[in-house]
DNA sequence: GCGTAACCTTACGCACGAGTAGGTATGCTC
DNA sequence: GAGCATACCTACTCGTGCGTAAGGTTACGC
């Protein structure tokens, strides 16, 4: 009823394929602002210029629509690491790329990326999805230990491996947090002092030894 | 109406402290296991053998009652650690009695604390309650790496300092998570390889040196 | 120029769960 | 053993927000 007065039709039709990209934009934002549970299905809508059914004509429910907005966040940040740190490097050098890739991204897409990941850690149904995005960076890093180890005829068990890398994995995190919530701070910078946490450990660096990136 | 047949009471009356522990216990585990939005009020009360009114009229609200046992879980760490590590060790001892009774005291409370902790990060209106006790925590190891470093007679930015306070506790409460999903894993194990990284760092790691718990 | 398919809307049903009203039993005090 | 405070219950209200039914509108093929 009262079929609106179509002096303009305010907006176009768009492909699916369009649509379905701001709607996830609007959903990341949303989501991020909000939480899972707080973003109501109708702010995204509206936030994407649309009504809400069609969001659960093109992603689904909200559940779905929320694990479409972690896999395309997700994929982007690896495809970000992988480009960056090529397997046949030195331990260094790759952990280096790879943590400066992993910050340039989370600096790029602060709201986006930090806060969706620490959304999906406390949802159960979630948790599981993030878990294993997780497992792939740990295991990356593990066999990146692994290889150097192995190339000087070292070998150490395998669940001290994962644990070592699980220990740095979360501590990269837990920066990428830091990160996001100091719009002001530099990512390269952020990169630089994980890194030497990370490479030299508290020992050498109360010890006066600092690690400084290479000059590229 | 239907007044209960009171052939047994059934359940004695306790005096308010009893009941209010009773059902904080139940609060955790079940916060714990289906996270902050899912569990419902009447599931705790169930829990905690006593009807629904009665938590609103001892532990006030939904939110109220998740903050409560913040608290309490959060208080019970910290003097756990406190009562660990004296302040007049050197750095390296320092680090790994508050390692050692950090994951003590995860292990010892598994569902307690980490999952307690995991739902409080996401949710916005307990993220700064969290962010305060980890604010403490940092201040204690940043505190601890700028007292090794005046000892020797140098000296490190603030910011410096605090970020890599950040990433040591972001990493140990990542292998707290991961301790917090291996029921079969040994805490005191756990401690010694966070304390392996941490203190030595990949470099050192990677060459041979490793790091062992002194004799005590 | 007309059918059909895809796009898009308004307006609603409905379940779930937080919080409460109002009443009953029990123990403690004098 | 009357009075009073505290422990405790059953059974509701009511907002909120997910998901959908049913119908309009635009583009495109032929």
């Amino acid at each position: 009823m009262l079929a609106r007065v179509s002096s303009t039709p305010t907006f176009k039709r768009l492909p699916r394929a369009v649509r379905e990209q701001q709607m996830l934009d609007a959903a990341v934002k949303v989501f991020s602002r909000r939480g899972f549970h707080a973003a109501s299905m109708d702010e995204i809508a509206d936030d994407a210029g649309i009504s809400k059914p069609m969001v659960y004509a093109y992603l689904g429910t909200k559940e779905e629509l929320f694990v479409a907005c972690l896999h395309r966040e997700g994929t982007r940040m690896m495809e970000a690491i992988a480009g960056a740190a090529a397997p046949d490097l030195p331990a260094d050098e790759r952990l280096w790329r790879g943590l400066r890739a992993f910050f340039g991204f989370v600096g790029a897409h602060r709201d986006g990326w930090a806060v969706l990941y620490r959304q999906a850690r406390g949802e159960q149904p979630f948790a599981a999805e993030l878990a294993t995005m997780r497992g792939r960076l740990v295991e990356v890093v593990a066999g990146m230990l692994d290889h150097a180890l192995r190339a000087k005829g070292r070998e150490v068990g395998a669940t001290d491996l994962e644990v070592v890398a699980y220990a740095l994995v979360g501590a990269t995190e837990s920066l990428a947090d830091w990160l996001a919530d100091h719009p002001e701070a530099d990512a390269e910078k952020t990169a630089t002092r994980m890194m030497n946490v990370a490479w030299l450990g508290a020992d050498q660096l109360l010890r006066g030894i600092t690690w400084h990136p290479p000059a590229d």
